[in-house]
DNA sequence: GGACCGACTTGTCCGCACTAAC
DNA sequence: GTTAGTGCGGACAAGTCGGTCC
């Protein structure tokens, strides 16, 4: 517990200095080139969206949107369970004849050669994609857990660490002194030298002091925590030197916790839960320049805890002499557990891990009303531009928005109550300080640039030309406006929501960029590959991948060792380099060899040398390919892109058609989350 | 129509365990 | 066997979006 609160300091402090780099670095600029054709280029040529459809013969997507669709409208729809689950069985495998088969047969052998074992494991893996799904709402029908793990109760300081105030020690009750403990684990950190993290800390610690202890702790200038801060240092200095057996033993725990508590029974299966264990308390750092950083975040106890399962399961038990604020029985949500989190008031939930048949679902569907809106995105885009041209004010305001989300993939940005958190925007709460409009720059014409922070306080940064009837309404906007004003006065998320969802059924801001985003990585994907080796394969899948990210403003940190870890491989390109002209050497002297010989002894020689050339060669391209993909992710975060916006079977498809492994595209985890994918897109895939 | 709430997705970060290299 | 490097997974903050109430 205390080593994890030490680890956030370390990285609050981390990010911090990061933050400010980026916001002092123009490499958006050069970024946006990495992209072969941005979104503006996919923009101007709305053929891409004609003939690009799947041969329904192949391609089991279609289907499936109908299935969507029947889930879009619940209430509509009540065909009894089994029929349609029978009948829906039936039409794919119609769809699938040849490739179905042939996949059956597979798996029969396969299973054949495992035995008992890999039989076990393949009825294990449930395939909830190819079942019926609720048409009423409802969530699931049985739900049985065995409620959250609480953070371990505080352990007091032994007596030989003092705390001392103005310079005397004094012994700290034990409420106060756990809340002094996380300030002490924070020392080594900026931000204990702010003000507003200060304040807040002080304001909350002396909540928990004795009223003797508040007459005598009156400035936190005074405070001495430096003996506590090195007694933790040296408990997770302690930790790490534990030894195997130690470590292993804690192992065995947690993993005997994660048996416990880690799965539930939902609908007759056994599923993993996401976040069994209770945050535990420690003081609150938010993002950014956040109000409220250095707040207690307090103890969650039994007390707070909603409980949510089935009637006729076996209820999970409160620790004992405690009792649960609520235990309620609510089919229509996907949460087990829930409580009230103490710093903005909000509800914090344990749910299902990505795997389940639960978050599954709903992931497919994202990508399902993402292509709905590849079918109609011509028709939208041509009615926002109509729309630039509005007599109305508000709706020139929305067509420009809405441009601005389809183009550059912003986010919708709700309003936010101000002072509760930091002041970041996306495109609906855009305010005029956040752009600057150029007639000209650069030989480009009516270039906007913007600047802003969006989500987790991320700096986004672009100069992007744009049409001339949206720089002149945008000048219209700006009409008269202080810079602390909103963009779009007429416009906001619910405004913008409501008129998408008259444009296409299930359409919010939000499935602009899961759209953009898996159609770029598509249009890459078939740009870059070629028929080459498998690296430089994977190489173009990370690039394709890059450029999401890029459209997305994924960025990160660089990694702290990086450079030393670039220039480590640098040097072992180098290295290769020299063998090989070393190789090379040796292959021309062994051919003169053998012209003045020309026996069989010297022709082997040429043979092996030859291949000795070939095999240093591949290394040596294997490592300038690794050396490009790592140089050119520097800033760049692929994680977020891949698990949330790029529709899995895109991947998947690519992956059947170039023969490459799907391990070197999804790690375990992801495999689990896109085990719907996996299996049912095949090479012909089209989003 | 707007404040507020609730449910759910998206996002970044870091330590640690694992792996590869020596 | 040791060390350096890296990818995974957990933690938890911060968004989106729909619904309700007034």
């Amino acid at each position: 517990d205390k080593h994890k609160e030490k680890e956030h300091k370390h990285k609050d402090h981390k990010k911090d200095k990061e933050r400010e780099k980026i916001k002092h670095s123009n490499r958006y600029t050069f970024f946006f080139s990495l992209l072969k054709r941005s979104p503006a280029a996919i923009k101007s040529e709305p053929e891409d969206d004609n003939g690009f459809y799947p041969s329904p013969k192949h391609n089991k997507a279609p289907k499936r949107e109908k299935d969507d669709d029947e889930e879009e409208y619940p209430k509509k729809v009540k065909v009894e369970h089994d029929k349609k689950a029978k009948k829906r069985k039936h039409e794919y495998e119609d769809d699938e004849e040849e490739e179905d088969t042939k996949h059956k047969k597979k798996t029969k052998d396969k299973k054949a050669t495992e035995g008992k074992k890999g039989k076990k494991e393949e009825e294990e893996k449930w395939k909830w994609w190819e079942e019926e799904r609720y048409t009423d709402g409802s969530k699931w029908r049985f739900l049985e857990h065995k409620g959250p793990v609480f953070a371990p109760p505080y352990e007091p300081l032994p007596n030989k660490v003092k705390f001392y105030y103005d310079g005397k020690q004094m012994k700290l009750s034990a409420p106060a002194e756990e809340v002094a403990t996380f300030f002490a684990k924070m020392l080594d950190h900026e931000y204990t030298t702010k003000d507003i993290f200060r304040k807040n800390f002080y304001k909350d610690w002396r909540k928990e002091m004795t009223s003797e202890e508040k007459s005598i702790i009156t400035d936190l200038n005074k405070c001495d925590f430096r003996e506590m801060s090195e007694y933790f240092k040296a408990q997770s200095e302690a930790r790490k030197q534990m030894s195997k057996e130690e470590k292993q033993k804690i192992k065995e725990e947690n993993e005997r916790i994660l048996q416990e508590y880690g799965f539930c029974i939902m609908d007759n299966h056994k599923e993993r839960i996401g976040n069994f264990r209770i945050e535990p308390p420690g003081l609150f750092r938010g993002r950014g320049d956040h109000p409220k950083m250095g707040m207690l975040k307090r103890r969650i106890r039994p007390e707070d805890i909603i409980i949510n399962c089935s009637k006729d399961s076996k209820q999970p038990k409160p620790p004992p002499g405690t009792k649960w604020k609520e235990v309620r029985h609510d089919n229509k949500v996907t949460w087990l557990v829930s409580w009230t989190e103490n710093i903005q008031g909000s509800i914090k939930y344990i749910m299902l891990n990505p795997s389940s048949r639960i978050k599954g679902e709903k992931d497919w569907q994202k990508y399902e009303t993402a292509r709905r809106l590849k079918k109609c995105v011509d028709r939208i885009r041509t009615q926002y531009r109509d729309d630039w041209k509005s007599k109305e004010m508000r709706i020139r305001q929305r067509a420009v928005a809405l441009y601005f989300i389809d183009k550059l993939a912003l986010r919708a940005g709700n309003e936010k109550e101000e002072g509760e958190t930091a002041d970041t925007v996306g495109c609906c709460s855009l305010r005029v300080e956040h752009i600057k409009l150029y007639p000209k720059l650069d030989e480009q014409e009516y270039v906007v640039e913007f600047d802003f922070l969006g989500k987790d306080s991320i700096r986004y940064y672009n100069k992007i030309p744009v049409e001339k009837r949206v720089f002149k309404n945008l000048q219209l906007f700006l009409e008269n406006k202080q810079p602390e004003d909103d963009l779009f006065d007429r416009l906001n998320t619910s405004i913008l929501n409501k008129h998408l969802q008259e444009l296409m059924d299930g359409l919010t801001a939000k499935v602009f960029r899961t759209y953009n985003a898996s159609i770029t990585l598509q249009q890459q994907l078939k740009e870059l590959t070629s028929e080459d080796s498998i690296p430089a394969k994977i190489l173009s899948y990370n690039r394709a991948n890059r450029a999401v990210a890029i459209l997305c403003n994924h960025q990160r940190a660089p990694p702290k060792t990086f450079e030393k870890s670039m220039q480590n491989l640098q040097t072992k390109i180098d290295e290769k380099q020299k063998q090989l002209s070393a190789a090379r050497k040796q292959l021309k002297a062994a051919k003169a060899d053998h012209k003045a010989s020309h026996d069989e002894k010297s022709r082997k020689t040429v043979e092996v040398k030859r291949k000795a050339v070939q095999r240093i060669e591949e290394q040596l391209m294997k490592l300038q390919v690794q050396a490009t993909d790592r140089e050119e992710n520097k800033q760049i975060a692929l994680g977020t892109s891949k698990l949330n916006y790029l529709d899995p079977r895109i991947s998947v498809a690519w992956c059947k058609k170039w023969s490459i492994p799907i391990e070197k595209i999804y790690n375990k985890t992801q495999r689990e989350k896109f085990a719907w994918a996996i299996d049912m897109a095949e090479k012909d895939y089209e989003f």
